[in-house]
DNA sequence: AAGCTAGACAACCGCGTTCCG
DNA sequence: TCGGAACGCGGTTGTCTAGCT
């Protein structure tokens, strides 16, 4: 017997807020603030549950809120953190000010991964198409280190089929955009048939992908992630690992993000040749095994420096370092998050680096 | 002018986590 | 300690609108 959630009860209305609604919520939280959201919609006189008013509170409501577009510097580092952290939408927005995690998923939906796509780079790992595809032509092999097997979207499975033509020959090695659409059904089928199967190894361990991690590894993937956003945030120049050798068909891929961008993507080829003064290069974004060592050992060696700097983080907060001038709020999480980990997985740590 | 399509974004859904009695 | 309620998050769906045919 499944309990119906507040949510779920009748005559709760649905849908878009009217401005008669806002009003009356942001009359009643100025007075009583919103301590417990289950108590807002019954003391502004509101037919919606507490869920619902929190939902547009935070992402409508709130006085701190930025709704202005987003500008390209605020692009250029979504691009920059979900290479490194992934679709961590609330950690993302967190160092965007002003911007809910809503914002930035909608604005990576609808922009940012369209115009990776359309480079030739896919949007989920950050690599080139083509060496995505070339990793999984080893049918039977193991793939390459760092391949993610959450890479696997719709954005890859039409570059695959490309790779998969009986006629071996790609249509424009130019225009990434001439990708041949295929059925969901077809891709599954090509994916099923294509996908490497292998046990989860460390790569997986190491990956940045929340999706084939498992529980227990979590919180060292949350280290990593939080150590990625100090990397992105606070080291001028920082770029993940990128892929030198570009694919043939992705000839130098820079374009300038626009923040009005109403033009829409069929204006791609036009964009790329663009440069505006805030212009990055979009090969900066290509994450080629960025957190993810070739070799075992490098494994080891990359995660052991992430935890030093990290104890030594945690280290002088203990001692207690008062500069915090210089430390960020990253810096901080990552304190916290180390400390957590020692707390709960110290024979674990110590194990890593000892053999 | 009507119908269709794609883009943009608001809102919902489901699940895991946290809080609290 | 336990179970239910509330919260937070990421993925998905729904709705509106502008542009095109």
């Amino acid at each position: 017997m499944v309990r119906p959630s507040s949510c779920d009860k009748p005559n709760l209305k649905r849908g878009l807020w009217s401005e008669e609604e806002d009003a009356r919520m942001l009359e009643y939280v100025s007075k009583h603030g919103k301590a417990k959201w289950i108590s807002v919609p019954k003391g502004a006189g509101l037919r919606r549950c507490g869920k619902s008013c929190r939902l547009r509170w935070n992402n409508h409501l709130r006085p701190d809120l930025n709704h202005e577009s987003f500008t390209p510097k605020e692009e250029e580092l979504i691009v920059k953190l979900h290479a490194a952290i992934g679709s961590r939408w609330s950690m993302i927005a967190q160092q965007l000010p002003g911007r809910t995690d809503n914002d930035v998923k909608n604005y990576w939906n609808t922009k940012l991964r369209k115009k990776l796509s359309e480079m030739g780079i896919d949007p989920v790992t950050h690599k080139p198409f083509s060496q995505i595809i070339a990793d999984y032509g080893n049918v039977g092999g193991l793939p390459k280190n760092g391949m993610r097997i959450g890479s696997l979207n719709k954005d890859l499975k039409n570059a695959i089929l490309m790779k998969m033509e009986p006629k071996g020959s790609l249509p424009n090695t130019t225009n990434t955009r001439h990708f041949m659409p295929i059925l969901p059904t077809q891709a599954t089928t090509i994916m099923t048939n294509i996908a490497p199967k292998t046990e989860p190894t460390l790569d997986i361990f190491l990956s940045n992908d929340k999706n084939i991690l498992s529980n227990d590894k979590s919180s060292l993937d949350l280290l990593s992630q939080l150590q990625s956003i100090k990397l992105v945030t606070e080291v001028p120049n920082y770029k993940p690992n990128c892929e030198s050798s570009l694919p043939s068909f992705y000839p130098e891929a820079t374009f300038s993000p626009s923040s009005s961008s109403s033009s829409s993507s069929s204006s791609s080829s036009s964009s790329t040749q663009e440069m505006s003064p805030l212009a990055f290069n979009w090969n900066d974004f290509l994450l080629e095994d960025a957190f993810l060592p070739n070799e075992a050992q490098e494994h080891e060696t990359s995660m052991a420096e992430l935890i030093s700097s990290s104890q030594n983080l945690s280290q002088n907060q203990s001692e207690g370092s008062n500069d915090m001038d210089n430390s960020s709020f990253v810096e901080a999480l990552l304190a916290r998050e180390n400390e957590m980990l020692l707390d709960e997985f110290p024979e674990f740590l110590a194990e890593s680096f000892t053999s």
